[in-house]
RNA sequence: AGGGGUGUAGCCAAGUUGGUAAGGCAACGGGUUUUGGUCCCGUCAUUCGAGGGUUCGAGUCCUUCCGCCCCUG
């Protein structure tokens, strides 16, 4: 079927912040006839009165930019579905003891999903967001769209993008793919525009304080999610070094607020659901040899991979080298096995895995996005998996 | 009971021939950051188990008491 979605109009997601502001701004420079889309993401009864009031400021002051910049703005309300896929998932995970990371589930469930749709009822051909990601124009031909890396490598955010069905991919676009993130403050203050949401970043957007723990105490009570209580925190030899305040509070990796005097920093290792145990130890045993993700995304076919693949299992990392294999076994469907060619710290199950391959032979090729999953479980350093 | 050891901030711990309290952990504050975590920077003992003494000056010497730990009985 014919993918050309040139002679649509663009619908541009607007958050309030500057990234999709200049991502509609470069749009409109270039000529192509885009309108904006902004959703309604947050339950307001998840809100404190003054977030609500924030929001509803920032959010007249964001029509009335688009009022000038002469932009037809549609809201849209998604509240219900938000809190369907991605709170509440949200919370459950936390209650599961895992970590979860709701801006990639929202990226593939509401924006280039639900917000994709309805931009397209509104007439669009396409739906514009601010990531820093590339899609190559030509739509990727028998392999599916081309999703590379954001030029500014310090930004990229295709990690977000990972779980994102390639299908939805085709009609999306990323102007601000070649883009630095100095290009987008620098033509915003140059233009004399504040964004309704000047706060440089912010955290996960429906947590406005930015404490996630206590939006879950909140929000699990609101939801009907019963939380996990207090429990031992124990060395990997089984000594007992005091309790943890609930196993949702913690994450693989976590340093900071364990309350631990020691020789030496303690981290977590494990958050081990089954009898209620925070396992934590020195840096070292942190180490871990690969995991197992499901929820699989494919945006290249696996008979295209190298042997050697690069993979992200968080957001702010170089990818790092390891080998796949993808397994049709598992309940949730295919499972994606990495083993990582370095031992790598802190993989917490419930974040997202994504594979990256070299788009080209070239030495400094960008990196494309081949896979994404959701890690399950997690491998130890010297299980051999 | 006898012998040995030890007692420095919430935890671990350095403190030279006495000269006016390193460092690590934790905590707290800040920075970086479109998830969690990591990471970076800053702050944190008028006081060295308690009392007395020697000294210009003692965590460091003397002394008494107290608390732990180990060994022998």
């Amino acid at each position: 079927m014919n993918e050309n979605f040139s002679h649509l109009p663009v619908a541009v997601a607007v958050s309030g912040g500057a990234d999709s502001l200049h991502a509609l701004m470069r749009l409109r420079e270039s000529g192509v006839p885009a309108f904006a889309l902004h959703g309604l993401f947050v339950p307001p009864d998840l809100l404190e009165e003054a977030e609500r009031e924030g929001a509803e400021a920032s959010r007249r002051r964001l029509a009335s930019l688009c009022e000038k910049m002469d932009v037809p703005l549609h809201i849209v309300d998604l509240a219900d579905d938000f809190l369907r896929a991605v709170i509440r998932p949200f919370v459950q995970s936390y209650a599961d003891g895992l970590t979860p990371n709701p801006c990639a589930l929202c990226n593939a469930r509401i924006k280039f999903g639900l917000l994709l749709d309805k931009a397209r009822a509104l007439g669009a051909g396409r739906l514009a967001t601010g990531h820093y990601a590339r899609l190559l124009p030509e739509e990727g031909g028998e392999h599916g769209p081309v999703l590379l890396q954001g030029a500014d490598q310090s930004k990229d955010q295709s990690y977000f993008l990972s779980l994102v069905p390639r299908e939805n991919l085709k009609a999306a676009l990323f102007p601000l793919g070649e883009a630095h993130k100095r290009d987008v403050l620098e033509t915003l203050a140059g233009q004399n525009i504040v964004p309704p949401q000047p706060g440089e970043s912010q955290e996960v957007c429906f947590i406005p304080g930015d404490d996630y723990r206590d939006f879950l105490l909140r929000a699990a009570g609101a939801l009907g999610v019963a939380l996990p209580g207090p429990g031992p925190m124990r060395l990997a030899d089984g000594r007992r070094l005091g309790d943890h305040k609930g196993l949702w509070r913690y994450t693989e990796g976590q340093r900071r607020g364990l309350g631990l005097g020691w020789t030496e920093p303690l981290h977590v290792i494990a958050k081990r659901g089954g009898d209620n145990v925070l396992l934590v130890g020195p840096r070292g045993e942190m180490l871990t040899g690969g995991c197992d993700c499901d929820d699989v995304n494919i945006l290249l076919p696996p008979a295209f991979w190298p042997e050697t693949v690069l993979v992200k299992t968080r957001y702010r990392e170089r990818p790092k080298a390891a080998r796949v294999s993808l397994h049709a076994e598992g309940p949730g469907g295919p499972v994606l096995r990495i083993r990582f060619a370095e031992p790598d710290a802190a993989v917490a199950p419930g974040q997202i895995a994504a594979i990256y391959v070299p788009f080209s032979e070239q030495e400094n090729a960008p990196l494309r996005l081949a896979a994404g999953g959701v890690i399950r479980t997690v491998h130890s350093y010297d299980s051999g998996l």
